[in-house]
DNA sequence: TCGAATTTGTGCGTATGTATC
DNA sequence: GGATACATACGCACAAATTCG
């Protein structure tokens, strides 16, 4: 059994996984059964399926019941641009990134008031309680939901302006810089934190995702003068996009 | 065995979880035994460690070999500053992140040789086979392995330089810029690419995750004059960090 | 339409290896 | 060394889904 060395279902993992990323099990191939995984490595049933379940949790292959356990296809992840110099006429991460590739997107969104939460009132830096204009988006790409976006803008700073509802007006959908320029409050700069979890279920649905996938959230803040204007959480699935950034040295 | 309906492995594991969240195991204790859940619920070994298994893949507890099954610290995930102005002393993320912290870290690093293969010449803008010097790192804090990392440089850069080992000579562990800085390469900009997966078995083995848990990677790019002089791969889990970016608007 | 064979997924009892105290 | 405890492994049984003749 154990001579020394890797336990056994890690073994049978390990050599699985090689034969996937080299090619020689493709996209939508079939695994070897349980039972013939327990015949060709000489193992038993527990250690044959225990070595599924590693590449199952690792994303690489999915078991459906009754037919097999399938090759998982990985898609080419698009990157996603945030050098902090955006052009001119760009406006949010989605709005850039299609910019430059020229591809064409829609999306909806829906504003309502509410009163911040401890969390969105820390990052905007205002008392909890506080009134904010929060508004959800879903970008869609060729039809296809892209990204998630939820966005808290406090009324102490729109409020009674023509922006102050982000998707209505003559710069409806122009950005959060564009639009706060408008009323007079500069933008300088901009702190995005990217984190990563397993996705909700409700996340998973709108963006078309099987349960388990994993998201990546980019906590977004704009902030004029040092006093935040915007905050907002943008989702997007983790096997589609990265999130790239262009840092000067020194 | 089953009377009614859940698992017993199940009804375990949430009767274990529901004193975990209120309080009433609070971290560093001690689970029962497997023995003792065997007994107190009166199962058999198996579920009872199944259920165990449930509560480490949830990440509430970790098991010790030949200790005990131990409740975790929630993990407040620590934010890494990634502003591209670094500190002068600073080298690395994870160095400059002590530096901030006051944190005292420890790391591991071994080097050799190799061909580029597709991938990485891709980002190092050479052709591929080409030789580089490879670099991996485990770096830790108060001994638990927290960040693991393996940097790419070319050989037509580094090569018979004093730096040519990243981590030995006068400036080993100095950090990127400092060292290309000792054999006059200018490190002006840097490119981070974020992305998240499910990490794999032997990264989560070496970081104290769990099967199934999400890591981020942070594909990192060093550049003087437009060329590309150092690639890494930065992975960390996805529960313990954020990785922050302060950026100027225009 | 029916049914048999295959395959995944779950559950369980047991034995043994190995780390820790 | 011995006792305790987790980790790995084996073998078995069965349910549910799927496939195919």
């Amino acid at each position: 059994m154990t001579f020394g060395e890797q336990p056994a279902y890690l073994r049978v993992a390990s050599d699985l996984r090689q034969k996937i990323v080299n090619g020689s099990l493709p996209p939508h191939t079939r695994l070897p059964s349980q039972a013939r995984i327990r015949e060709e490595y000489g193992v038993s049933d527990t250690v044959a399926l225990e070595a599924r379940k590693v590449l199952m949790a690792e994303g690489l292959v999915e078991g459906r019941s009754g037919s097999g356990t399938y090759v998982r296809e990985r898609p080419v992840p698009r990157r996603i641009s945030r050098s902090g110099y955006r052009p001119p006429g760009g406006a949010n991460p989605f709005r850039q990134e299609q910019a430059e590739e020229g591809a064409r997107g829609t999306w909806e969104s829906g504003s309502e008031q509410e009163n911040a939460g401890a969390a969105v009132a820390a990052r905007l830096g205002i008392p909890p309680g506080e009134r904010v204009m929060r508004t959800r988006y879903v970008f869609r790409d060729a039809g296809e939901p892209m990204m998630l976006s939820t966005s808290w803008e406090p009324l102490s700073v729109t409020g009674r302006t023509p922006v102050m509802l982000p998707e209505e007006g003559p710069l409806g959908g122009c950005g959060v810089v564009e639009r706060m320029a408008a009323i007079d409050v500069v933008v300088d700069n901009v702190v995005e934190e990217v984190g990563a979890r397993p996705g909700l279920a409700e996340e998973l649905l709108a963006l078309g995702g099987v349960p388990g996938h994993v998201v990546m959230v980019v906590e977004r803040t704009y902030f004029a003068s040092g006093r935040a204007v915007e905050t907002a959480d943008v989702v997007v699935l983790a096997d589609r996009f990265r999130i790239a950034y262009h840092l000067p040295v020194r």
